[in-house]
DNA sequence: TTGTATGCGTTATCAA
DNA sequence: TTGATAACGCATACAA
């Protein structure tokens, strides 16, 4: 590990003339600004992070709470997140979040990072606390299901997209829509559900517990839920299904598909989130479209406001129905 | 920002002292020991990690580069990577890698990170030198590409896997059999592609560029470029087709599913990892086992001990196969 | 059993 | 235009 006292003993210079050259500071002649940088150079010096952050109270790092590295809705979030945040010089960190590692994360946030984006988890009262002691700002893509103290966050309006999602389907002729929920009201997921079942309400339409089904957020349990809740013979009860993500009205398309049950002849299915593989299904999958690069981008937005002081806000982006072949 | 002198101050002791409860130091009276525990919580004080890892030359973190956070094979690597370090008392960092952006890590070495996971992927020169310089250990699941100075990686033994997969196909009456591959020749991908066609040599069958198509490793290119070779009309010529990949075996199962193609009686398609999604595609898919919770074990065993200054070493576990209903 | 003092690699202030 | 030097918050050798 070579230090700035090595490069400023080869280039003959004192430490500090290294510091002047590496910020590029004004006030160092050109040739004792070529020493340094032919030392520097040559020595392989690279500045130590640990020190710089520890002097300058900031780390240029930023963390992002994951819910699930696999997903391929949120990958597309983190995508531009880090293209954009890499761009800006910050680095950007992914760890995926749950509920009861929280306690381990706690002594994360001192020094090591300089803001915190969540994908929509509510934390808990401790946490929320040690965060703000550090004084590091939070961003929330996606609104956090408990309110809690996060003033920032980014999200679509849920409730006016799933109102969209259900005219169409009513239009279609539907009046018994289910939702295939996460099931872990904790979930940002569980904010999607609440707007079904509002919008339902304002539609006119029934919403009880039976017309939920939980499918965990995962292709594979909502595939599984659906098969058995088309196994169990009430199938007809509903005519259409909406999914809390594009992942699970997948996993509903493909138990339909083993059912041998016709889409969208017999039974309309849609998503709400315009992940790539909604293209590909068969049938093509209505879907809302949730912006996603732009929900990203107004987020590094907002976190790089709260680094530089200003007020915190949050803001509710348009979703657009794209209506395909499963409705 | 609440430092170890307040402390001190409240506690009435040294700093020296609060630093010895901190780190659980014997010698320190069960009296001071408590005083100094309370004056912590009270002015719930947490230790600058910066200025730790400035003195310790130890940062507690580790670093893993993810081709791409999205894929669902990656996720189950990272899953059990990120529960095993963090019991271990390790900060753990996902970044996606890509070629072109390994400039802006090169300044991400010093002082930041104790040691880097890779999932394949090979680096350049000048970045492995900046690692080495940095006395950073490197381990890899998935062997490089690319041989390179990674001394440590972890891996399956793919000539003999794709040589299973084969002689099972041959078994079935299946002579030309193609591959699905990446088409990036530094993807970890590609070196599944080089163990399919070894196999295929020594199992006396035919293999040469018109035995691959090229999907990128996602489910959406692979079924689109499938969809084309199919529909190419020269459908038949290959009566089997692998993939360097689950999803893009997936992929290439809804090609079929769309150009009316029955799999496995006319077709025969398998993957080679085993995530959870091919249990539940129509056909459900033969595949190779990949043991990705005993790989990812086995790769913080190897970091584990190179940080302890251990020699390096590699492995290779072996697959398994599991014929299911597309072959 | 506890305190003092030094240094880790920086940045930044003040002198020269 | 450059150089000493004092912090930053911590761990630890050594002294008390």
């Amino acid at each position: 590990m070579v230090s700035r006292k090595e490069v400023a003993d080869m280039a003959g210079v004192s430490v500090a003339t290294v510091s002047y050259v590496l910020n590029d500071k004004p006030g160092v002649s050109d040739a004792v600004r070529e020493r340094v940088r032919y030392a520097i150079e040559q020595l392989g010096y690279k500045p130590s992070y640990a020190a710089r952050a520890l002097k300058m109270k900031k780390t240029n790092c930023l963390s992002v709470f994951v819910n699930y590295l696999g997903d391929p809705f949120e990958a597309g979030l983190l995508n531009t997140l880090e293209h954009i945040t890499r761009k800006l010089g910050y680095f950007i960190y992914f760890h995926t979040y749950q509920q009861d590692q929280e306690e381990d994360f706690r002594r994360y946030f001192a020094g090591r990072i300089d803001g915190l984006l969540l994908m929509g988890q509510s934390l808990r009262e401790e946490t929320l606390q040690a965060i703000k002691a550090e004084d590091i700002p939070v961003v929330s893509i996606m609104e956090p299901v408990r309110a809690q103290g996060i003033a920032a966050y980014i999200d679509v309006d849920w409730e006016a997209g799933m109102a969209k999602l259900i005219a169409h389907l009513k239009h279609q002729g539907h009046r018994k829509i289910g939702f295939m929920a996460n099931g872990d009201k904790e979930h940002p997921h569980e904010r999607r559900k609440l707007a079904f079942a509002a919008a339902m309400k304002r539609e006119g339409l029934a919403v009880d517990e039976s017309s939920f089904l939980y499918g965990c957020g995962r292709l594979e349990e909502s595939q599984a839920q659906m098969a058995k809740y088309l196994a169990r013979g009430t199938a007809g009860y509903h005519t259409a299904f909406l999914a809390a993500s594009d992942l699970m009205a997948t996993g509903m398309l493909a138990a339909c598909r083993e059912a041998r049950i016709p889409v969208p002849e017999q039974f309309g299915i849609a998503g709400c989130e315009n992940i790539l593989m909604t293209l590909q299904t068969t049938p093509t999958l209505t879907v809302l479209h949730y912006p996603r690069p732009e929900i990203a981008a107004l987020a590094v937005e907002r976190m790089i406001d709260l680094l530089n002081g200003e007020p915190a806000a949050s803001s509710k982006l348009e979703t657009k129905l794209l209506v395909r072949d499963s409705s």
